[in-house]
DNA sequence: CTGCAATTGAAAATGGTTATCAAAATCATC
DNA sequence: GATGATTTTGATAACCATTTTCAATTGCAG
């Protein structure tokens, strides 16, 4: 049983909640995934193996993931609804090519202190932020062609 | 002829575009109101003068002025897409009030020169930029209830 | 004016996501 | 292991912001 099964476990134990093949199903693929997943992309994976579940469950349990701390929810400019699998490595950042849809991910302690120094300026109380560059990744700088997003 | 105006003329003809009753009502409106608007809002606000304003028309002419250069696109968390008139005063990155709704804008070079020097490390060439900070305002602090966005 | 391309408004379509609800599954208790 | 209250599921309909359609209207060059 890997590290998310038992967090799941240990979460839908605490809320009341029940066990189901659906949902360990759907945790192990997104979590094998290893990349940024909408519920489509998603539910088309798992169809590869199991035709037994529905869209609308992939759904909820991106949901049920996000609310038990074990998925992040990103939205983009595509307005495409992603999640990602976070094994509290904590938080991160998004360079996005607007070509191949390529997301890199950053992490920068200087920019953090200074959103912060904003808000503070502002007598604003962050909760979460979002920051997001657009852009080309090194590989589509060179093709040409219009844009994805 | 305010300032707006005389650029969506300019635009209009550059393009070949008609000049319409419609365009010049809804560009008046929207600059007028100077804050962020969704389609519906500004609709709304102009059907108190003018009933013979249709809904398409309200968002076919907002995508025109953002082509223009007259409006920004800006698409918060709660997904509803709304535009603010850009008088070319540059660039701003927003704090945005999940309880109220309010939303406070900011310029900060450092964060943005900081912001190129990531792309820059991973050979990343930026075309846009999004920076949201979500949380609660001042007024909105001391008050107790759930959030809005 | 005239003619034709651009524009409009009402309504239907779209597309991602959520709600509905009857049938099936889970699980504490016997 | 059987029972039964409660939760979950899957198919489908509903939702809702936005876009598309298309016949009627309008703008404007000639
Ligand atoms: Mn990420
Ligand atoms: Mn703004
Ligand atoms: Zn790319
Ligand atoms: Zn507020």
């Amino acid at each position: 049983m890997h590290k998310a099964t038992e967090q799941l476990s240990v979460y839908l134990a605490g809320q009341g909640l029940k066990s189901t093949r659906q949902r360990d199903r759907i945790l192990d693929v997104f979590v094998s995934a290893g990349r940024h997943l909408s519920a489509e992309e998603l539910y088309l994976l798992i169809r590869k193996t199991d035709r037994r579940i529905g869209y609308a469950t992939v759904y909820r349990t991106l949901k049920l993931l996000a609310g038990a701390g074990l998925a992040h929810e990103r939205r983009f400019e595509d307005g495409i609804t992603r999640f990602e699998y976070d094994a509290a490595e904590g938080h991160h950042d998004h360079l996005i090519c607007t070509r191949c849809g390529r997301i890199i991910e950053f992490e920068n302690e200087q920019i953090e202190d200074l959103q912060l120094r904003v808000a503070k300026k502002n007598r604003f109380q962050v909760q979460t932020h979002k920051l997001e560059l657009y852009g080309l990744c090194e590989g589509c700088q060179s093709k040409k062609g219009k844009t994805e997003l």
